[in-house]
DNA sequence: TGCCGATTTTAACTTAAGTTAAAGAGTTTT
DNA sequence: AAAACTCTTTAACTTAAGTTAAAATCGGCA
């Protein structure tokens, strides 16, 4: 399938956006890539642009100011959007560093383009709204963990969901991303495989 | 001020709704008292209003299956939307309770209405995709404030930043809320307090 | 006033995660 | 094959939260 036609795909599946309504889109992907360790989005830099992620792996981290600790915020793996979110809905400038973990591939369309879409198109304006709400939800579901779950609990919930994931990144950016040690991460491993 | 120029005006300022937008909706929202410990939206249904609490305070919360504890997982306060968003936006049963906690007194409008104001106006639906957005804000916010913070920071920010919530509402209710245990949180308190 | 129920604090103990540093594996490089 | 690098596990110790139950406090109400 041809790049532009995947994300059209996905656009038409989370989104409902249908072949037309893409037609007003089309012209204004482009294609980047990305080489490992590249920054979709720097530091203190508005987002300009939505990606869909054609091939490779980012995450978005943040510094911690006093241990100098990255802590991994948010994955995005291929076949799914890539963005500074909150970010690029507020233009406002990203706490955060949204970096390739590996070479990537990535379709992107600038805000102002999907700004107009929204404005020419009722369709992109439920696109957008779909897009949140699916945002919202996996935020949900997250903070629902946090609450609800031990470590152990998430961790393993994180395996079931989101092999790919598990699989592809090193523990300790798994661990920064579940909110554990990487010491104890690995200590609740030990005390799962001897079960 | 009226009831509903309440609604409105809290319409227009966070959704961008202006006076002609807003009369499209005007005689769909309909007034509903609730009684202390009464339910807006009971476990396992359809969450089918969006609520603006005009006075009064709810949460939302969840009954541990295990321990049969309730953990909360929203407070909805005066001059705030109340609704069960997940529930709400798929129109699924929803996983909790969402209850009175005082009396209280609250305008209503029904899912069917505002999809036909999705539909029929391009600001509702602009209005849908910042309700979303939102929404996603607050839950990133909170999944950051377990990612990033100790409980005791969490505890001191919630004080901070919803310091009404906090006088309103008794200590084991906003424990839950932050995901720390009873005894724990009167520790922080004693901690912060010998400061 | 004094009792009752609701809420908060304390206490005593258990458990698990945080912390720091070192050791062990596993890869890649030269 | 040894060195260099990256990542994971271990170890030893500290700290704080979880757990359970009892005591103290607070407020309304008989």
């Amino acid at each position: 399938m041809k790049d532009i036609e995947r994300v059209s795909t996905f656009l038409h599946h989370v989104g409902g956006i249908d072949e037309k309504a893409f037609k007003l889109s089309a012209p204004h992907w482009q294609s980047k890539t990305f080489k490992k360790g590249e920054f979709y989005n720097e530091y203190h830099s508005v987002c300009k642009y939505l990606g869909f992620v054609l091939d490779g792996l980012f995450r978005t981290y943040y510094v911690d100011s006093v241990s100098g600790d990255e802590k991994n915020i948010f994955f995005f793996p291929k076949d799914n959007v890539v963005v500074a979110f909150k970010s690029f809905l507020s233009q406002t400038p990203c706490n955060y560093y949204t970096q390739a973990m590996t070479d990537a591939n990535v379709l992107m369309i600038h805000i102002d383009e999907l700004t107009n879409l929204y404005k020419q198109s009722h369709q992109w304006e439920h696109f957008g709204r779909v897009i949140a709400e699916i945002a919202y939800n996996s935020a949900m579901d997250r903070t629902e963990g946090f609450l609800f779950k031990t470590p152990e609990e998430r961790y393993k919930e994180m395996v079931k969901t989101q092999p790919e994931i598990c699989e592809q990144v090193p523990l300790y950016h798994l661990s920064s991303y579940l909110g554990i040690q990487g010491p104890s991460l690995s200590r609740i491993r030990k005390r799962i495989s001897q079960k």
